[in-house]
DNA sequence: TTGCCAATGTAAGCGGCACAAACATATGTA
DNA sequence: TACATATGTTTGTGCCGCTTACATTGGCAA
């Protein structure tokens, strides 16, 4: 019983337990370390423990792992959100604020992962499942501003303003990733977020 | 004389006469063909004809290629939108449209070079160069949007509304590159680009 | 318990790539 | 004409993605 599960050091079990799980944290560290392009599967292994050809019992290639990994984060994304909202009485635009700051603190919690999420290049841009859970978090917001509008979740205006709020954040979030602002503190991130979610730039 | 410069079939010149460019341009059809990360230097080699060392006497590595691949883009992106706005005489919202019009249009033309400018996770971010150029950039959105206002370009609301009015334009150009709406029509860009433009969503 | 199978690991090797010598050829200029 | 320099090739190294053949393990049926 003593040392059952624990893995010490040099006693290694030839099955690793939960091999893919740990590669796909792996990656997913390696990657917020040494951004999307800087790693490889390779230095995953050796951070798992395991050969470099172990992988592929698991994953059909190194594009699966990416799929992999994204499709995780994105998850987090929409609870994220999710929470965001749940945190503000519906209808208010604090609560629409609210959530473009959770999709902002994503960005620049996990700058490299939220990268990578949009920036796939690969195949994965058919992917059911990733288009399922990016509308489910693009419903959520429809959804807020929906309520904010006093309209149905169908409602065209909802649909645009939503989009429109999407482009903003997304769009902001990526600049200030890149630093396109070069630090200059020239916006003030919560007042302009507010402004755009009530549906307006500020007036002079 | 005849046959001067010209590459006949198999009379090749021990000196390609502008290899430095030819790469260059290879490497830009190639990311375009392939996307950032399914290319190589070695296949542009080929498409320029020579050895895969050859680059090297013009370039320190892949990444200073890849800068100046980017360089040259952002170098188009601008001009391109020099021209959008004088096409429109100054202070109208319709220069403003125009000018978000020319950065979208790009995104849509060239997707995977406007890609690769900003997914810059390699070490480019303190490029001085690439930062001047896209502060040029931005510099001629806050003149245009501070002519619609009637303000200096120092004003701070005029730099505030030429950033939201990027911030928008850029969310949408990757936005739709990803094709995050799954080709659902539900969104007017010129129409939306003005109401954005103009400092406001379409109020119902 | 025993015996076998499927799951899951390793070792070795292939081809491609980025990059580094060392060497060859062309070009411009004294 | 001679030489320095720029610009190309050849050859080689090490890493990586991925494959194939083989080893080990755990679970299940008899």
């Amino acid at each position: 019983m003593a040392g059952d599960k624990s893995l010490i050091k040099g006693k290694k079990k030839y099955h690793h337990g939960d091999l893919r799980g740990q590669l796909l944290e792996a990656v997913r560290h390696l990657v917020e370390k040494n951004g999307a392009d800087g790693f490889s599967i390779a230095e995953a292994c050796r951070l798992a423990g395991v050969s470099t050809a172990a992988p592929y019992k698991h994953f059909k290639d190194r594009s699966e792992i990416l799929r992999d990994v994204v499709f995780l984060a994105m998850g987090r994304l929409r609870d994220g959100m999710q929470a965001a909202a749940d945190a503000h009485p519906p209808g208010t635009v604090a609560r629409i604020a609210a959530l473009g700051q959770s999709y902002i603190d994503f960005a620049r919690t996990e700058p490299e992962l939220f990268r990578m999420m949009f920036s796939q290049t690969d195949g994965h841009r058919d992917d059911a499942e990733l288009a399922e859970t990016g509308d489910n978090t693009f419903g959520i917001v429809i959804g807020v501003v929906a309520d904010h509008l006093g309209v149905a979740v169908e409602d065209e205006e909802a649909k645009l303003r939503a989009y429109a709020l999407w482009c903003f954040v997304h769009g902001h979030s990526f600049l200030m990733l890149d630093d396109k602002l070069h630090g200059e503190k020239m916006i003030d991130e919560g007042q302009l977020l507010l402004a755009v979610g009530a549906g307006m730039l500020p007036q002079r």
